[in-house]
DNA sequence: TAAACTACCGTGATTGTATAACATAACGGA
DNA sequence: TCCGTTATGTTATACAATCACGGTAGTTTA
């Protein structure tokens, strides 16, 4: 784990203002937002939106990057939930499975949903540098691989869209 | 694992002639053709082809489907070489590097190179009923990731784009 | 009100994926 | 032949994900 200018190691400062996707916004409020969307949405579609979840969502939020299953974990026990991976893992199921949170398969890892309430296909560009992630809309029926489930008469369900590469400050510091 | 019309289960039959991707073609040949490309690729690059590269690949060339490593790994023990993880890691690493082997992120399984020789960015449709995997060709520049990475300055390097879903023909044995 | 049901949570154990760290062997050039 | 580089073998461990079981709390039903 690199984390740069960060205020407290392993606790990002909920007060601080930094970078999100590759611009600035103030975080704090966005956590809120998160929250807020979620408890909305759960209460209309009639979902759970239990202590468990409500704090691995405030966790990933809080993050605002992508974290290990254990990573979330460990911070779920500190928060006074349980210890074992089933934990996290239910809790991200949930998460994911209702768009809230959003798994980058290359990193094995998990992260907040930047457009909530939209039930939508991500893309994502991910810094091997900064390990900092960005979140775009894709559409499966277009591109390479829409046209390719035309052409051969493939059903496509979910797309998995990653970049990995180097953002913009990054590219900066280490060019060519 | 789900071995559909495979002959032997564990040990694919080298004779069969079975689809591949989502069409049909001459196994046996493909595979002695995977294996002269690799052949002549290295020996022009001055890459060394040694014997556990060669199995490895051969291995995966026979299957024609993604293998996880430790299923690779229980095949080379079988066949003389060193049963530790890091063998097949190691090989893996080499075949992914020069393109003779991909990796499948949403799987945490490799296949052989459909396209051998070309130095290319793969897409992947995968069926999640047959396990039958596609390969097509994609262009990082293009699409969701490219224009979201022209926005905002970030420089791809590699790209993972997978779609989930049912092939020809699990959809028509699993309608709607 | 009590029984039955369901969904969620906690825990322990296990399987699968991947790499770190270190030692040895094989190859190639000075 | 010596040496540096590269590949392999081996041990151990970190990280990711799931299984199986039991308990609990809230709801429904009778």
């Amino acid at each position: 784990m690199t984390s740069q200018e960060k205020p407290a190691a392993g606790q990002t400062d909920p007060q601080a203002t930094g970078p999100i996707g590759f611009d600035a916004h103030d975080h704090r409020q966005c956590v809120e937002d998160g929250l807020a969307e979620a408890e909305a949405h759960c209460a209309e579609a009639g979902l759970r939106f239990t202590p468990v979840r409500r704090a691995a969502l405030k966790i990933l939020l809080r993050e605002h990057r992508a974290l290990g299953a254990y990573e979330l974990l460990d911070r779920l026990r500190d928060a006074g939930f349980g210890g074992q991976p089933p934990v996290a893992y239910r809790a991200l199921d949930f998460l994911v499975a209702n768009g809230f949170a959003h798994k980058i398969e290359r990193l094995n890892a998990f992260i907040a949903c930047a457009h909530p309430g939209a039930d939508h296909s991500p893309a994502f560009l991910i810094c091997r540098k900064c390990d900092v992630v960005a979140e775009a809309h894709s559409v499966p029926t277009r591109g390479v691989l829409g046209e390719a489930a035309r052409a051969s008469g493939f059903r496509i369900e979910r797309t998995v869209i990653e970049a990995l590469g180097l953002c913009p400050s990054c590219t900066e510091s280490a060019p060519a």
